[in-house]
Order: C-alpha cells, then structure tokens, then sequence
DNA sequence: GAACCATGATTAC
DNA sequence: TAATCCTGGTTCG
C-alpha cells in the first residue's frame, strides 16, 4: 500500500540498516535467485528513490537491485538485537522475494510487482519515462505544469499519472486535491497555474513528512473529530480518502465517492467546486 | 474456506 | 476497458 513517501522511508530505512556493511542476501521465494547471488556478501553503497521506485546500490557491481512494491508490496524489517530476548522465529514467510541481513537487521520483501538486477542504463530508461518527483528538493515542477496545462484529461487522471508527476497514488491525489479545493473533474488545461503550483508545494511537504513518519498524515490535528483525537499518534486519517458518506470534515457535506479510470476517487463536492 | 478488497501498473483486445 | 500479476487482511457464508 505504498506511494512515493513509502519508498522514501524504505530507502532511508535500509540505508540505516545496510549502508556499510556486507549484506547476506537470498531470495527464499526463489524468485530472485540470480540477483540476490549477485549481491551476496557486497556492501550497500547507498539507495536513490524516483516516485515509486527504490533502487539498492551495492559495491563491487554496477548493476543496481530495482524494486517497484506495486499494490501490495511491502517491506518488514527487524532489528535482531531488539529481538534476541523475545525467541521471536526469524525465519522468511515462503513469500520473502529477497532477504537482506547483516549481524544487526534483516529486511524481508513481500509480494512486489518488481524485484530485478538492472544495468545504469536501464534505470536511466526507467527515470526517465518518470515525471518530477516532489520528494527531490532539486525537482523541477515545471515539466508537471506543462503537461497538466497542455493535457485534456482530468487533474484526478494526471496526478495518479506517474509521467505528470511521480509518486503520487491514489490516497495523495485525493488528499492533495481536497486541501487545494480543486475539482478533481476539472481537466488539466483549466486548472489554474497558481493551483498547480499549490499542488505541488504541499505535495512536497506531505510527502517529506509522510517518508519521515512512514504514513501518510494530511488532517491537521484541530480538524480531527474529538473521537478521533482519542485515538494514538499512529492511527492514519485523511480529509476525503475512504471517507465517503462521511461529513466533510470543513464543510459536513456528505464526502463522495466515484470511479475513475478504474480507481476510487474520494472528494467533497462543495469544498472542491 | 471462499470471496473480496487494497495507497499499482502493464498488457492485450 | 478488462485481464493479469503480486500478498494478506477482512468479510461472508
């Protein structure tokens, strides 16, 4: 259930981890035994993320470990040390793709849509088929404008696209688009500029905090329902997303729901005219 | 234990 | 637009 702020946070999770120190790799499954081979006893350089897209650098090779987690994909990770006392069974589930694990941690991924060993040329292939990625503050948002300003589909279609802007998914689209009070049927080329730019500014800062805290937060805590302020620092709320039938949390309007290009699309029809 | 669903994306028709 | 891939949690009967 990842999008752009998950592959951040994995990425700095295994930099944590792994940076530094020769890694054991296999792949349980068996469904990536050539690449973890590879990799097997080398150290991790450092990792580099493009929207959805982690990429694990190691030494000794040039080809890079390229992960996409897709739908469902996921990774768990465990600190040993932590572990020692309580006899947990550290054993890999049949469906760990690939472990990574050094004297310290191990990292187990589950269920990705991709897992293979690339060569530089092909992650170039790879990012470069990519939109701007908010979560790089070197990022040039202005290839996202064009696209949107020149683009006859709906804003709601253009930020789930991943070569408009990388990394957004579809609890952000909706999040985004609420906090923007934009349309999310509206298409690109009459989307305001000034909006656009909204967009991706709070993009680039809820995704920040969402790579930091590993989920995704968009309600700022006075809006919350007193229930819901009960509730512990980890529970995960949004404004619209999977919110439908639900009171807009400004307006009360009755939050709605629709299809669009095969996803859920979740917003407030009176706050987003 | 089956059926269904999900923060994704590609492929084929 | 539909079928397909990948997994696991929840819901249903």
């Amino acid at each position: 259930m990842p999008e752009g702020h998950s592959i951040r946070y994995f990425a700095d999770a295994h930099e944590h981890c792994f940076q530094g120190l020769p890694v054991e790799a296999s792949s349980p499954q068996g469904r990536f035994t050539e690449g973890a081979a590879a990799i097997n006893g080398r150290t991790l350089l450092g990792t580099t993320t493009h929207g959805k897209h982690l990429f694990l650098h190691f030494a000794e090779v040039d080809e890079i470990v390229h992960i996409h987690l897709g739908l469902y994909g996921w990774f768990k990770a465990v600190s040993k040390e932590y572990r020692k006392s309580d006899d947990v069974d550290l054993s890999p589930k049949p469906s760990t793709r690939l472990r990574l694990e050094n004297p310290y941690y191990i990292s187990d991924l589950i269920g990705p849509t991709k897992c293979e060993y690339i060569t530089t040329e092909q992650l170039q292939a790879i990012c470069s088929r990519l939109g701007p990625d908010p979560l790089h503050e070197e990022a040039d948002p202005e290839p996202f404008y064009k696209k949107v300003l020149s683009s006859k589909k709906t804003i709601g279609q253009l930020l789930m696209d991943q070569s408009v802007i990388a990394g957004i998914g579809n609890v952000y689209r909706a999040e985004l688009l609420f906090l923007t009070q934009q349309n999310p049927m509206t298409p690109g080329s009459q989307v305001n500029e000034q909006t656009l730019i909204k967009i991706w500014n709070a993009a680039a800062v809820l995704m920040q905090d969402g790579s930091t805290d590993g989920m995704i937060r968009t309600v700022p805590r006075y809006n919350l329902t007193e229930e819901e302020k009960q509730r512990g620092r980890y529970t995960q709320y949004s404004n619209v997303y999977k919110r439908h039938t639900n009171p807009c949390r400004v307006c009360g309007t009755s939050v709605s729901i629709a299809d669009l290009a095969g996803r859920k699309l979740y917003w407030c029809t009176e706050c987003q005219k």
